[in-house]
Parts: structure tokens; C-alpha cells; sequence
DNA sequence: CTTGACCCTGTACTAGGGTAGCGGGTTTAG
DNA sequence: CTAAACCCGCTACCCTAGTACAGGGTCAAG
């Protein structure tokens, strides 16, 4: 069903604003306008936006996500290209998660040092950020 | 020993600009200044600045480490503060963590049916972006 | 004393991803 | 028919974390 920009952003869980926004950002355009100038998204629009959002949901960026949908509409055989972004975001994402872990560790090591001291001592966590060395991270 | 701020940049391996940032941001001033205007960091300066790049590092967000920062000079003896934050910003990096080896899975096991699919069936990768169910993620 | 490397302040710009407000037109329920 | 709720285009603004440039002053070596 049709449904005009404001049900469009509610049915999806976003701003009206952010819609107009990827309207500009040439991501998505309305299926069709009425007479007055009212946007009307349709079954595709719809498909596109989820499209849209699951992709940012995986990580990719606005930029990233228009070369997706170009390489979508220009051939449903080019796999591959599709897999290497993919495989390349997978890999950026691997580096984050690992640089991500050694923050936790760092962080985790530091809040049980603080359980653990002696009400004379210092803040470690403190301590710590004032080194001169770099071990925590 | 006192550097001017080519020489602390360098030294710390951060931008010049950056540093006169830190300073509009109200995160570090030089200790002193030149008759002619020139900053100069002596000692403290740099553990602050050292401060102030291993807390980013921990992931820690300028703002935050203003609070950090402010917390240090109120009290040395404030460790339960200090603790809270370490303890806010752990939890909010293992939420990170997780969202982002949901993620990894799924990019995984899409680009792992995509190796495995036949010439003939539609890019995997594209179908799920296209699905209405949530899935993926 | 000049040259080059450095420093000053101040302003403006970047990217990414939106968000807000204005003045006015349109649609829909009562 | 009217009032609320929507929508239009447009411009401008938000945040974060810087980065760049302009126009000028300073310092040290040769």
C-alpha cells in the first residue's frame, strides 16, 4: 500500500526528517508524488528503505550502502562484487571487534584492581592513565 | 623539560591543531607563555596530555574525559567516581562488542552462502537486504 | 640582516548523519 | 465549513573531533 512520508517514517522506525534526508543523499525517492506535491512510497520504496536500514545495521555507511543498491540495480548476476564489499566490511569489523576486546580487557582489569585496593592507596585507574608507558593499551 | 607546542605535538605523535583543540575544549592549557605568546608544557602538561590520549584510547569521549579530568583535581581520594565511570563505560563497550559479533556472524554467514551458492541462484547477500523479516540482525 | 622554521590569533571548513524551524498549502474528521 | 493534522520546499543548525588557512610576529643560524 501507498502510504505518505510521515506513516512511511513511523511504519519504519525513523525520522520523517532523515527520510527527506536520504531523499538528498540520493538514496531513495518516492515511488510517485500526488497533484499537491505529497510523496508516495510504495512497495519498492519500502523495500529499498529496509534494504537501507539493514545495511546500516550491518555497518555500512550511506556512501557504501549507494554502491550497494548500484551494483543491485545494475545486474542481479554481479555476486561477487557484492561479496567483496561484504567480505571487506567483514574485515573492518574484525579490527574493531579486536581493538574493541582489548579496550573491555584494559577497562575490566583496571575497575578489579579499584575493588581490590586498600583505602590508603590511590586511585589505580588514575594511576594508571597518569603513566608514562604505554602497557594499557 | 618545557616544549613549545611543535615539539609536545610531535612528541606525543598528535596533531599541532589538535592540541590548541584540546585547549578551545577546555582540556589542557600550557603551563606557561612567552613574553612573545609562545606556549610552553613543562611536566604536568604532558601527563595531562598523556591522560587525556590513553583515556580516548580506552575509548573514553572528550567530554568524558573533561569529567575524568575534573574528578582528578577534586579528590585523589574520589576512587568510587572514578570506578562508576570506568564501570558506565565498560558495560557500554561489551554492548558494542556484542552488537558488533552479530554483526561479524551474519556478514559471515552471508558471504560463506555466497562462495557456496550456484551461478544460477540470486546473490545471496541481496536477497537477505531484501527480506522483510528481521532476521539478519 | 636576512632567511627559514617556528609560533600567534582568528576564522572557516571538513565529514557523517541527521534534526529543527519557517511560511504556507492540503487533507480529513467532525 | 472549519480546525487539526499533515505535507511542501527551503534554509539553517546540531554534534564530534578535528584540520586548514590567512596574516602576521619571533627566534636562531649563517
Amino acid at each position: 500500500m501507498e502510504r505518505k512520508i510521515g506513516q512511511m517514517a513511523a511504519g519504519m522506525g525513523i525520522n520523517r526528517q532523515t527520510l527527506l534526508y536520504y531523499e538528498r543523499m540520493g538514496l531513495l525517492n518516492a515511488e510517485s508524488r500526488s497533484a499537491s506535491g505529497y510523496r508516495y512510497y510504495g512497495e519498492a520504496s519500502q523495500l529499498r528503505l529496509r534494504f537501507i536500514l539493514k545495511a546500516k545495521g550491518l555497518g555500512f555507511s550511506l556512501q557504501e550502502i549507494r554502491e550497494l543498491l548500484n551494483l543491485r540495480a545494475e545486474a542481479q548476476a554481479n555476486c561477487d562484487s557484492i561479496r567483496t564489499k561484504a567480505e571487506q566490511k567483514l574485515a573492518e569489523i574484525e579490527g574493531k571487534v579486536a581493538f574493541l576486546i582489548r579496550m573491555q580487557n584494559s577497562l575490566a582489569r583496571l575497575v578489579q584492581d579499584c575493588e581490590h585496593r586498600k583505602s590508603s592507596d590511590p586511585c589505580p585507574i588514575l594511576a594508571t592513565l597518569e603513566e608514562n608507558e604505554d602497557e594499557t593499551i
